[in-house]
DNA sequence: ACCATCCACTGGTCTATACCAGACGAAAAG
DNA sequence: CTTTTCGTCTGGTATAGACCAGTGGATGGT
């Protein structure tokens, strides 16, 4: 498809700027002769290669540098991306005490029906949404933890308030679609692709005290991972 | 959509094995009476999600199972899928010698020119390719490696045959979409989502001894780290 | 100056159809 | 029995058009 090559050739030559509208699917599917399906495909394909995005029913725009981040590291999200000179933004989007259920119970270590905390958080850089994040707590472990202001480091508010320091962390990543409600969240199309991360962190007694379930923008991460001598591979 | 729903959940519901293959685009059309564009637009978005893979011009099947992967871990590729219950494969596609490129000598840390060992291989699960990989080596640090076998673990024969030990190693990891290149070697259509792994492998004096590109089926794989405490996040 | 309303424009979904290209199996040739 | 040929079935790509559903700016009322 020499559309998309035309396309992607300008973006990687840095033609277009990171931000840079791109004109509608009608215009494109005129300028280049070809239908709008095609012109679809071919966007959707760019979108995948992590050139272009879009938002709902606004527009395509280029790509912004992907943000570097280390889920294994003792530096913040906001720490992480301010050292990256990109400004970091956190909106809580939603907090509530429910009943464990199963799925909750097995992952936290406790049983069905206990009281657990759910905070999602949106978080941004310059601006746009690039991840939504659900926070897993046993509310018996934190009493009032919804009272304080949850727009900051959890692991800080944790630490300083209820004295549960992280002591191993078991993190998991696979790339996936978006389903509806964080799709929603983040402003983008149902189904785009994207990367799921959890992170279940245990404190020294290897008791499962907080679980994050993250839902990044495909073309928004670049995950970078250090890792002590291997014996093979 | 109505089609999309009602197989994903036949799927997650177990009631499709692994590995079964659905009917042809047309009949799938016909049965549910919508178009075979529709179709298509459903079964892509599964693809995204993970539930169904394709084979090139071959139909649609029900995705196996994730396997488990640990990019920092001290065992290798066929151990760790072994220890999974499955069966790892490796083919080697290509080896060549090449002057560096200006890429090549930046990752590797030599001049533009030097000789540069390329191994290109392909890894499968059960059969199915889930993986190729591209390593880069030194020529002068591993003189003849070309005319070892190359099927196994290049850790060990890098360990046994040229005393080099990994020392600590440098992992990226990011989704994207396959291009040409990649996509034939694993029999999938270009474009499909993929996820991008490098790893860096570094000797005790931080000299970069081998350079692993591995572009992953975004369906095969569950990354699964761990992590050392951290002091905040 | 502010706010509510409206409407044009955007992408999102869908129908209907056509032809191309590789995979594979059956039939024909050696 | 093996090899080659060839046709059928698969997905892959494309055209042409229609309607739906949020976004956001312009418009007009207060």
């Amino acid at each position: 498809m020499r559309f998309r090559d035309h396309f992607a050739a300008m973006i990687e030559a840095g033609t277009l700027a990171p931000g840079t509208r791109l004109p509608p699917e009608r215009a494109l599917a005129e300028e280049f002769s070809i239908t709008r399906v095609t012109v679809r495909q071919a966007l959707i394909r760019m979108e995948a290669e992590g050139l272009i995005f879009r938002e709902q029913r606004r527009g395509w725009f280029v790509s912004p540098p992907r943000v570097h981040y280390d889920p294994t590291a003792n530096t913040s999200f906001t720490e992480s991306i301010t050292e990256q000179g990109r400004v970091a933004g956190t909106t809580v989007l939603s907090k509530q005490q429910v009943a464990a259920s199963k799925w909750e119970s097995t992952h936290l270590g406790c049983a069905v029906g206990d009281p657990v905390f759910i905070i999602s958080r949106l978080r941004t850089v310059d601006g746009r949404p690039v991840l939504v994040e659900q926070i897993y707590v046993k509310a018996e472990r934190c009493p009032g933890l919804l009272d304080y202001p949850l727009d900051q480091s959890m692991t800080d508010l944790m630490a300083s308030k209820f004295g549960i320091i992280e002591h191993r962390a078991q993190i998991n990543m696979r790339p996936t679609a978006l389903s509806e409600v964080p799709a929603k969240a983040l402003g983008v199309a149902v189904g785009t692709p994207s990367l799921y991360l959890s992170r279940a962190i245990l404190d020294q007694f290897d008791e499962v005290v907080e679980l994050d379930q993250e839902f990044w923008r495909h073309d928004a991460i670049d995950i970078c991972v250090s890792a002590a001598g291997r014996a093979s591979g």
